[in-house]
DNA sequence: CCCTGATTCGC
DNA sequence: GCGAATCAGG
């Protein structure tokens, strides 16, 4: 099909009452949506009154033929030292919802601060003991910036990386773990830490 | 996943 | 000029 007169004036006046190109196109038959959203294009008559779009549209122009140059590629380097284990922060006292079960107070201790917080492996239970732990540890904790880390201190990370009230374990860490013996206690943890209690 | 219009570009 | 492919939002 081609654009005949009659069916650019079709085309015109259904542009005009607002009527969508995919209706357009259906209307008229033998095009797609995109050949009329094409053509309305090139007569000229784009952006109807309401939902102006080109802002959106024109704010971030896609280069599609251009693969020489400019290349994206900015990958944050995930394979560093310490990344984020279960959960970090453990500021508060283990707190326990309606069921007695822990709630992980490490998890809200953080929230505030940053808005990019890396993705905290979810539901994940700690046993209360190895909380109760940490929190101890907390209090010896040898407080290390990133750069005083070495392979035999804990790289658990204690505290909010957007303020200044940030640092690592930096105790003795256990064989082969990057952790001390408590961090390691809330870092690995089994499939399921809570066995089933029967009732 | 459905839809929308916008843009690009080979034809 | 045309419109498929692709993109960006809703």
């Amino acid at each position: 099909m081609s654009w005949t007169d009659e069916r650019v004036e079709k085309l015109k006046k259904m542009w005009a009452d607002e009527h969508s190109a995919s209706e357009i196109a259906k209307e008229l038959g033998g095009v797609t949506r995109n050949a009329v959203i094409g053509k309305v294009h090139r007569l000229g008559l784009s952006n109807r009154a309401t939902s102006n779009r080109s802002a959106t549209a024109k704010a971030a122009p896609k280069e599609r033929a251009a693969p020489a140059a400019a290349k994206p590629a900015p990958k944050p380097a995930a394979k560093a030292k310490p990344a984020s284990p279960a959960v970090p922060a453990v500021k508060e006292e283990v707190e326990l919802d309606e069921n007695g079960i822990p709630i992980s107070a490490a998890r809200r201790a953080i929230i505030p601060a940053g808005q990019p917080l890396p993705p905290q492996p979810s539901a994940n239970e700690i046993s209360p003991e190895a909380l109760a732990k940490v929190s101890e540890v907390e209090k010896t904790a040898k407080r290390l910036s990133l750069m005083e880390l070495t392979e035999k201190t804990c790289k658990w990370p204690v505290g909010d990386p957007a303020t200044e009230d940030f640092w690592f374990c930096g105790l003795g860490v256990q064989q082969g773990k990057p952790y001390c013996e408590a961090h390691v206690g809330v870092a690995f943890q089994p499939m399921s830490s809570r066995r089933d209690r029967r009732r």
